[in-house]
DNA sequence: GCTGAAATCGCCTAACG
DNA sequence: CGTTAGGCGATTTCAGC
């Protein structure tokens, strides 16, 4: 199922959910210009074909007392496939880890960490994450502020592309 | 407004939030426990609050034809406030660039960038991000993989911590 | 196939206790 | 915080393009 198989008013559907997840399918409607029983169906099959994968309520991490976030570069011993998936299984296990990419070049994964203060985070990193078997090296970063956090994709650089091939 | 102004309804509702943000007022009212005029007050409050910063439907940017996912590390020359500032709105400038945070240590800026090709990205990156004035240096890794990718934070480990120190 | 109209059901959201 | 209640949205059904 490619990209191709979304017609204009489903990228605008996913452009207006992403921007607000929480629209009511009424004012969706109104906004992609159909009624509202074909747009929720859309939704529903855009949903079910995994366009969309979820919704969320983005919360203030800082507000909410995670006082720490850190991003750290992880390399490990061995690069085989089993020991790659062992150590994804192991972020996966942790909650302070919230995001684990692998990535080529010189690091193998880059994970995105948070914690409520900078001892619980130097207890995971000592205790858990540079102890854990496989891994060689870990460099963190902390993050000392956040200039944007946009969540998905530039749906204007999908449209001009688009327009550009049409 | 810090953590403890949150009672435990408070952040079962932010936490039923960040896992299904379309989630009706009467279903997470019956799962936080109460009826659903206090719980939508508490969500609009939640909201108003900064500790819902808004709702988003989470897209699959490779299904969607952004293939290339790249995290740039990013040296300045000058890390005065004011060219500190200057970068970051660059960057909120770039559809491409979808995160950008500061950090410490050796790099000045980590972006999490997203392109529909390598292509795409490379004209980005040679022709905007480098080109850019006060950039120092550019480290790129493509992401071969996501692991994992969970929004927001871990509320079991608040509520493990708030247990602690009752 | 798709859409839209009508109708039903359930939710949202005041106002009040 | 809960209950009530009126209005609106969600969702199914069905007809038409």
């Amino acid at each position: 199922m490619p990209t191709s198989r979304l017609d204009p008013i489903d990228r605008k559907i996913l452009a207006e959910l992403q921007a607000d997840g929480r629209m009511t399918n009424v004012e969706l409607a109104k906004r992609v210009g159909i009624s509202a029983p074909p747009c929720l169906r859309r939704v529903r099959t855009l949903e079910e074909a995994g366009f969309i994968r979820g919704y969320h309520a983005k919360v203030d991490s800082r507000e909410l007392g995670f006082e720490v976030q850190v991003f750290a570069m992880v390399g490990l011993q061995s690069q085989a496939e089993v020991d790659l998936s062992k150590f994804e299984q192991r972020c996966r296990d942790w909650p302070l880890v919230r995001e684990c990419h692998m990535l080529n070049g010189e690091v193998d994964f880059i994970l995105k960490c948070v914690a409520p203060d900078l001892s619980t985070f130097q207890s995971f990193l000592t205790e858990q994450l540079t102890a854990a078997e496989n891994v060689a090296s870990v460099k963190t970063s902390l993050v000392i502020r956040c200039a944007k956090d946009e969540p998905g994709v530039p749906f204007s650089v999908m449209e001009e592309r688009l327009n550009r091939t049409a």
